[in-house]
DNA sequence: TTCATTATATTGGATACCCAATAAAAAGAT
DNA sequence: ATCTTTTTATTGGGTATCCAATATAATGAA
């Protein structure tokens, strides 16, 4: 956890949202079950998502059609629909073009415009 | 209006979330005023926030002492705080780093790798 | 079978976000 | 002063996100 990640900002705004995102963006590149789901979401966020947070979340992609799973054992391995796919990538594109600038402006800054504000 | 960016995904999830944080990053870059706020979320992100949006999360941010204001006529220009403008680039450091694989990947996967799966 | 572990799921409570509709305030025009 | 426009603000209602705590289900081990 939160090897490759600052923890969410503190005062300034929480930074909530994105998670259904976030399991359709994880699910395009590999089927996944939800501990595991889990656990990535915690490596790329900073923080995990508790029980009560991750499963609502997936039951409400469930009911809407965009993820099934079938039971491995005892995990139930989660994969997106087709329609779930479908509408994985259309809100890549749209993360994109909406927060892109965010990503390249801030990247790309030369370092020294940046910390200098720090 | 929507003239740099596709309107959010319908039924895959509704993407709702990062106001506050996309309102401190427009204040990181110019001093604006409520309409103007609204016009450019509007255009970052294809819907432009209604009053009943808008108004309460700055007043959120003015609250927690991270954006300040002048009127300047019928306006009232906002801008940050020192403290808004630490947490602002915190926020924007954590956004990038939770969130930019999503926009590498996709943006720099081969087109084809893209569409073929749309 | 009994126990511990792993994984999934639910409940209760909280906040941020979001809109439609309405209201209020400020400035300029007539 | 009255009217219109612009800008700011509030109210009521809804959903998604989030956690702490608790519960259920499946598996494997002793």
């Amino acid at each position: 956890m939160s090897d490759c990640c600052p923890n969410p900002p503190a005062g300034c705004c929480d930074m909530r949202g994105l998670l259904s995102f976030s399991i359709l963006w994880l699910l395009l590149k590999k089927d996944m079950y939800g501990q595991e789901l889990a656990d990535e979401l915690g490596r790329m966020r900073g923080t995990k998502p508790t029980p009560g947070t991750l499963y609502p979340a997936l039951g409400e992609l469930e009911s809407s059609g965009q993820v099934e799973w079938i039971r491995k054992g005892r995990k139930k391995v989660y994969r997106l629909t087709e329609e779930g796919r479908r509408g994985a990538l259309e809100a890549c594109r749209y993360f994109c073009s909406a927060y892109g600038d965010i990503f390249r402006e801030f990247t790309e800054a030369p370092k020294d415009e940046i910390e200098a504000q720090t």
